[in-house]
DNA sequence: TATTGTTATACTCTATAACTATA
DNA sequence: TATAGTTATAGAGTATAACAATA
């Protein structure tokens, strides 16, 4: 990138990581307090969306410590929303899979239309609607870089 | 909206903040370690930009409640990057301002080419780095909303 | 009475380090 | 020896509630 375009990248770095933060922030607290957390439900979305999954492959899915994931899995398992399966070969491996009840979260989350971050892009016109789509996979990519 | 897009608003949101979750969990673990956490530097660049401002003006723009920004702010002073101005007029409020190390941290920080995010975004191409600076402002109007 | 800020407390999220069990 | 997971501990980040000072 050209000398120029580094300061504009800062600047843009500045911008992108503000806005991220109060958008997180702001989803956190929107977030149905009486429902799961965010990462709770992280979780929860990769298992309904991945099957049976490790603590080791979720956490490199969410970019976390496997010890992070361990914690966020047991609060899960606690509250009866996933469980564990023997992996067929290896011992040392646990496999976890979503229970009725973790289904039944999910689909409850997903049909609650009073779900803040939905009703957002709601308000967004079809023009903005579309360069945050863009933006996703473009997100996703600075994520794993 | 249309019934068929609230169900792909619903797709978009869950693809959002998994990636905002991610991106900010990448930053937070690539912030410089011996620098200043995510927020602490939030809130100097605020102070910076905007002059001498109150717990609870840093708070707005943060999206945080005073407390939080109170914690923050504390932490920032005892390290002696921020420091408190009287209000001129209401005795109740407190104007904080940078110091001449929080200045410079703030100089050192713009300065490191080490930054995680500036190299991140330095290998997008220019379609892509052109999508992320349309999409700032409308992540920054889904926060306000 | 309303507003600004502080203090106390607690919960979420995440990390590092040290450990156990299995491969 | 290397890998998957667990346990213990700690720190950042944030919230709510209760309080004090000032307007």
């Amino acid at each position: 990138m050209p000398v120029h375009d580094e300061a504009r990248a800062d600047v843009i770095a500045k911008d992108l990581a503000a806005a991220i933060g109060r958008l997180l922030r702001r989803l956190r607290a929107e977030a149905n307090p009486t429902e799961l957390a965010l990462s709770q439900m992280g979780a929860l979305a990769r298992l309904e969306q991945g099957g049976p999954m490790t603590t080791a492959d979720l956490a490199r899915a969410e970019l976390m410590k496997p010890q992070s994931m361990g914690v966020i899995l047991g609060t899960l398992e606690h509250e009866g929303l996933v469980e564990r399966q023997p992996h067929p070969t290896d011992r040392r491996q646990v496999l976890f899979v979503l229970t009725e009840a973790g289904a039944a979260a999910r689909t409850r989350h997903r049909a609650m239309k009073r779900d803040w971050l939905v009703r957002a892009l709601g308000q967004l016109d079809a023009a903005q609607l579309e360069v945050l789509v863009a933006a996703i996979p473009i997100l996703q990519k600075v994520g794993d870089s």
